[in-house]
DNA sequence: CGAAAAACCTGGCAGC
DNA sequence: TGCTGCCAGGTTTTTC
C-alpha cells in the first residue's frame, strides 16, 4: 500500500507520537507470521531499549534502539497504530500480528496480506543492509546527472525504469503514473530512447510529485491509514491514476488503463504521446 | 546473463 | 445468497 510519501508520513507520526515513551518494555509477536519475524531472542533483545529515533530509507522504516537497528516494511498493507493505556488483549483487530508495549501505550503493526516484515538488524549492517537502493528525494537533485545516465541505461520502458529502486526509491505504482503524466512522457516509450531533458523532467516531476504528496498526508486510494488512523488527502489531486475511461484534467481526452509489469498504468492518450 | 513472470497473502467487489 | 475471477500503494524468487 504505502509509497515513500506514505511511509514518510507514518515515520513522522510515530516520532510525535513517542516522544517521551521510548522504552520498549516488551515486543512479541501475535498472530500470524509476517514475511520475516523476529526470532524470540530477538524479540527478548528488544526489551527496556529505548527507541531513539525512527527514520525512513527508501520505503523502509528505521527504529533506532540503543544498541540495534528495527527495520519495518509495510508491504503491501501494514499499519502501525497508535493504542493509548486502556488496549487490552480483547482489543485486538483481526491481521494484529506484532505488538510493542510502552509505559504509556502501544504500537501494534496491523497487515491483512502480511506482505510486509520485521527484521532486526546490528547498527554495523545498515549499510550492507541497503546497499543497492538509489537516491533518495532530497538528493536527486544535486545527483540529477548521474540518474539520467542510470536511466538511460535500462533496456526496459520508462515506467519500469522509474520504479526500478536501484535507480530512485520511493516510486510506487501509483506515484510512477502520475511522474510520467505530469512529465507528459508514454509510460511504454524505451528509457534509451527518451532524450536526457526528458529523463530530467520525468525525475523532477517525480520528486516534485512525491514531495507534494508528503504536504498531503499521502494518498489513501484503498486503504492507507496513518498510526493515528487517519486517510491522506493526496488522493484527491491524482490526475490519472485510478481514472481510466474519464477525461483528462488537462485536455479531456479519455484516461487509458494498461498493464505493464503485471500492475496497472493510467496515462492520457494524448498528453503523454509515445513519439513525443 | 538480464528481463519478465510468478510467488507471497487477504479482502472487496463485479458479474453470474 | 453464493460462488468465481479479478484487482489492490511491494519486493523477492523463479523462469526463460
Amino acid at each position: 500500500m504505502p509509497e515513500l510519501p506514505e511511509v514518510e508520513t507514518v515515520v513522522r507520526n510515530l516520532n510525535e507520537i513517542l516522544p517521551r515513551q521510548r522504552i520498549i518494555l516488551k515486543a512479541q509477536h501475535i498472530g500470524q507470521s509476517l514475511r520475516y519475524n523476529l526470532t524470540s531472542k530477538q524479540q527478548q533483545q528488544l526489551r527496556n531499549q529505548k527507541i531513539l529515533n525512527i527514520r525512513r530509507r527508501a520505503k523502509y522504516i528505521v527504529f533506532e534502539l540503543e544498541k540495534q537497528l528495527l527495520i519495518s516494511h509495510l508491504g503491501m498493507t501494514g499499519q502501525w497504530r497508535w493504542e493509548n493505556e486502556s488496549f487490552d488483549r480483547s482489543d485486538f483487530k483481526k491481521h494484529d500480528h506484532f505488538l510493542l508495549c510502552f509505559k504509556k501505550g502501544y504500537l501494534v503493526y496491523n497487515d491483512p496480506r502480511r506482505f510486509g516484515f520485521l527484521e532486526l538488524i546490528s547498527k554495523d549492517q545498515e549499510q550492507d543492509y541497503f546497499k543497492g537502493l538509489g537516491f533518495e528525494p532530497d538528493q536527486i537533485q544535486k545527483n540529477l546527472k548521474e540518474i539520467v545516465q542510470m536511466l538511460k541505461l535500462q533496456k526496459t520502458n520508462l515506467k519500469t525504469s522509474l520504479m526500478n529502486q536501484k535507480v530512485i526509491v520511493g516510486v510506487g505504482n501509483i506515484y510512477a503514473s502520475e511522474a510520467l503524466f505530469l512529465a507528459g512522457l508514454n509510460p511504454l516509450k524505451l528509457a534509451l530512447k527518451t532524450s536526457d531533458k526528458q529523463l530530467e523532467l520525468l525525475v523532477l516531476s517525480s520528486l516534485k510529485l512525491m514531495n507534494k504528496a508528503i504536504q498531503s498526508g499521502g494518498s489513501s486510494v484503498q486503504n492507507y491509514l496513518n498510526s493515528k488512523n487517519e486517510k491522506g488527502s493526496f488522493q484527491n489531486q491524482l490526475k490519472v491514476y485510478g481514472r481510466e475511461g474519464l477525461g483528462c484534467k488537462e485536455c479531456g481526452e479519455k484516461i487509458r488503463s494498461i498493464v505493464i509489469q503485471q500492475r496497472s498504468s493510467f496515462f492520457c492518450p494524448r498528453c503523454q504521446k509515445k513519439s513525443s
